[in-house]
DNA sequence: GCAAACTTGAA
DNA sequence: TCAAGTTTG
């Protein structure tokens, strides 16, 4: 620890570090915040509000999330005697400002992979080092580098199943690191702007009200939700998470889109459960994670894939709806009981099942034949859990775009799916309140009930509730051919 | 160059 | 049963 300074000590003394945070609001396993910290200097801790990424700024849902996840990081950083230095403008702009203000000779960053985002840290890293100023980027959002991963043949993969079979070939991902214990400020600290002046809150107060009964952002909330999965749900994960009633997914997904925990924590919490919970639970649930991985191995090789079709053909593809059939499905009016309820999850919640997200954005794609990118603009408006790699690649998956070759007449039915993953209408019940009082047997298709069981349950179709927005079968035809098009047309 | 394989389906 | 077409080893 005090090699470091030893060196240093001719020419700058005790010149602090600059530990740039971005997505990686967190203390354990954050490589370049330990390193920061071993340096044995004093560390000044700056997360910038820059003014575009590649997207646009974050979503109201996920900017809802970054206030309260930077609230408690700065929480976090008190404890080991620092704060949080807030900070807006381009980036590499307010770092030579911080630098003039500090005297820091370092800066250190965890790498990201968003095309925008590690474009501007080579950017940045380039005009520092000329300024010679220190700079050191370390990994740690992902388990493997995404650029690693290669076929036998050289090229990147497209086919999830063989990146899967790679990523084991790889072995164990690295143990997390652990938190340090503290992180000494310098003696004069910057100034910070205010969280508050960020206005990163809803301007609708009641929007997010729901929010915060459902989630607790921060590294903290983060841990004991993957703890309380560990313990809860991972025994039956295969089965809780096709089930939108039951919800036996992980729930951490914006705790990971936002770098509050760490794939290898979770990665490793999985680990030395043998005894009690079968492996093929764990496999499942590890796959998911890995998925994230194989989404950020596409962004990383198609860096314009949240705009544009991997698969070019379907650029001829002869998108229809008009604005008032987007509406309803963003309004959850739609007139099919699981697609509204998934909406409305969204809306009230920040996040959707992922079963109910995948009927949900068929529904948009194939039956309303509406450009998926749109869905994809509302996702990210609305989960807290957006993130640039999952959001495109899994859009693309459904809209049949995408890298891998599934078949274009696969077409989800949303009245089947319900009937399927929901046959009681829990799901449906909590979130289409209006069709509640209907027996199961119609939970899922009120437009086939007779007229006394409509009446019974004190519903007027396009009064109540909406008469569906289109027939499924006619729909499916026309999806078909317009996806058939573009296939004959290559 | 060939065979096997491919997240999530519908009728 | 149907029905695609590409990726990967």
């Amino acid at each position: 620890m005090n090699k470091n300074r030893n060196d240093r000590s001719t020419s700058s003394g005790s010149a602090p570090t600059i530990l740039w945070l971005r997505k990686d609001l967190r203390l354990g396993d954050h490589h370049a915040l330990k390193a920061a910290a071993d340096r044995g200097v004093p560390v000044v801790a700056l997360y910038i509000r820059e003014p575009g990424e590649d997207l646009g700024p974050l979503g109201p849902a996920q900017s809802w999330w970054l206030h309260h996840s930077l609230a408690r990081f700065d929480e976090d950083l008190q404890r080991l005697g620092n704060r949080l230095i807030l900070r807006s403008g381009e980036a590499g702009k307010v770092i030579e400002t911080l630098i003039a203000e500090t005297g820091a000779d370092t800066v250190y960053w965890n790498r990201r992979y968003d095309p925008a985002g590690s474009a501007a840290d080579t950017r940045i890293k380039a005009a520092l080092e000329k300024a010679g100023v220190a700079v050191q980027s370390f990994a740690g959002q992902l388990l493997h580098e995404p650029m690693r991963m290669k076929t036998k043949s050289g090229t990147p993969f497209r086919v999830y199943a063989p990146f899967w079979r790679a990523f084991e070939a790889q072995g164990e991902p690295d143990l997390p690191v652990d938190a340090p214990s503290t992180l000494p400020a310098p003696a004069h600290l910057p100034k910070s702007e205010s969280l508050d002046n960020w206005a990163l809150l809803p301007t609708q107060p009641d929007w997010a009200s729901e929010f915060s009964a459902i989630w607790t952002p921060g590294e903290a909330g983060a841990r004991d939700r993957l703890e309380r999965f560990v313990e809860e749900r991972l025994k039956d994960y295969r089965a809780g998470r096709e089930t939108p009633a039951r919800d036996g997914s992980s729930g951490l997904s914006p705790h990971l889109a936002m770098g509050e925990i760490s794939p290898a924590t979770v990665w490793h919490a999985t680990n030395g459960l043998s005894s009690r919970i079968k492996s093929d639970e764990i496999v499942a649930f590890r796959r998911e994670i890995v998925w994230r991985e194989y989404a950020y191995h596409l962004l990383v090789h198609h860096p314009d894939l949240p705009r544009v079709n991997i698969n070019r053909r379907f650029d001829r593809l002869d998108w229809q709806g008009d604005e008032d059939d987007f509406r309803r499905w963003c309004r959850g009016e739609t007139g099919f009981p699981i697609v509204d309820a998934g909406m409305r999850q969204l809306w009230r919640h920040g996040a959707m099942h992922n079963r109910v997200r995948m009927i949900a954005a068929s529904f948009l794609v194939k039956d309303l034949l509406i450009d998926w990118r749109r869905g994809e603009a509302w996702f990210r408006h609305t989960l807290v859990d957006a993130d640039p790699a999952n959001n495109g690649v899994n859009w693309q998956w459904v809209a049949g775009c995408g890298a891998d070759a599934a078949p274009f007449f696969r077409v989800f039915n949303p009245i089947l799916q319900g009937e399927k993953f929901d046959p009681k209408g829990i799901y449906v019940r909590r979130f289409v309140p209006e069709v509640a009082k209907l027996p199961d047997r119609y939970i899922h298709r009120p437009f086939e009930a007779p007229a006394s069981v409509l009446a019974e349950a004190c519903i007027t179709l396009g009064k109540t509730y909406p008469k569906p927005q289109v027939d499924h079968a006619k729909a499916r035809d026309r999806a078909l051919s317009a996806y058939r098009s573009v296939k004959d047309a290559a």
